[in-house]
DNA sequence: TTCCAGGGGTAGA
DNA sequence: TCTACCCATGGA
């Protein structure tokens, strides 16, 4: 067993544990989240179809990602590159928020806080991965979707080399919280052999299986490129308009998907949306949606991330 | 037991 | 475009 070492360093201003522990997706398997590390745990499929154990963790006093990959074999060039490539998808290295960082300084306050490299929200290494996700964080408690995710990952995911049964705390070279499933998210090509029967009875997903099973079925025949949205130059109401011709995905899902894509001038409005804003800016009485989605409209392309900090900075909330 | 969650599809107006 | 109704599943 072998640990290769890469570090990956961001354009503009970056944070690591506050860009890993952004939102739910940390949690959500196969990623698994070490708060006293800090460090994210991964079991990370290549497009070869290779499994390997990924962690990620702080460099340079946390303003760059340090990915060590724990693998049986040598590593090729082209896959230490494509692992490359994944995390800084993964951590948005690439991304540009100085347009947003600045909106920030000029409100001042707390939202100084937030300019000072925050606003990069974790996300997967494909837009399938995030798509799935999406789709089963809709019209169920976060705990549902935990459960669904985890669900997915054992039952349909392909172990990673060395796995016994599936679950454990996996090698001792980069030992992963108690628990973690050792294996990597599903490829399409998994969901699509199964029935949609056996993704309900199996990963719990209820009445969603068959929304999931037939965007698998779609991106595996090739009949759907999921990737080609995230360089698409589609304009945003375009693009949410596609993203809503996948059976599953509406209103809030499309939303949180263009997050996802780097767009943020759409608000996923969920009940989480609904009840912050309530509270927080109308004496806890309940808006209207188009009342609630004016109070963010002057943050312009930045709306949801000025709506996700207004309501992080306020939690403590354990994802 | 009932309600509802990080909603969405569909039929019928 | 808008509304009512239905949808699995589990937590509260």
């Amino acid at each position: 067993m072998a640990t290769t070492t890469m570090e990956l360093a961001p354009a503009g201003a970056f944070r690591f544990a506050e860009t890993a522990y952004s939102h739910g997706w940390v949690v959500l398997a196969p990623n698994a989240w070490d708060p006293d590390a800090p460090a994210v745990h991964r079991v990370h499929r290549l497009g070869s179809g290779r499994v390997l154990r990924l962690r990620a963790t702080g460099a340079a006093g946390g303003a760059a990602v340090r990915a060590d990959v724990l693998h049986r074999g040598p590593l090729s060039g082209a896959e230490e590159r494509e692992i490359r490539s994944d995390v800084r998808r993964m951590f948005r290295l690439d991304e540009d928020l100085s347009g947003f960082h600045a909106r920030c300084r000029r409100r001042g306050g707390r939202w100084a806080a937030v300019a000072d490299g925050l606003g990069r929200l974790l996300r997967s290494p494909t837009v399938w991965e995030d798509a799935v996700k999406t789709i089963c964080t809709t019209n169920i408690q976060w705990s549902g979707t935990k459960r669904m995710v985890r669900g997915l990952v054992g039952a349909f995911g392909d172990p990673v080399p060395g796995a016994s049964d599936g679950t454990g705390s996996g090698d001792g070279a980069l030992p992963p919280p108690e628990g973690t499933p050792d294996r990597a998210f599903p490829a399409p090509e998994a969901l699509a052999a199964a029935t949609p029967d056996e993704l309900a009875e199996r990963a719990g997903l209820g009445y969603r299986a068959p929304w999931v099973h037939a965007l698998a079925r779609e991106v595996a025949a090739g009949e759907r490129d999921l990737e080609r949205w995230r360089e698409s130059g589609l304009s945003t109401p375009e693009l949410a308009r596609e993203l809503k011709t996948v059976k599953g995905i509406g209103d809030y899902a499309a939303a949180t998907l263009l997050m996802l894509l780097g767009r943020y001038d759409e608000l996923a409005v969920d009940s989480v949306f609904r009840r912050f804003v309530g509270e927080t800016y109308f004496d806890g009485a309940a808006p209207s949606e188009t009342e609630a989605r004016a109070v963010y409209e002057d943050w312009g392309e930045w709306k949801f991330l000025a709506y996700w900090f207004d309501l992080w900075q306020g939690t403590e909330e354990e994802l």
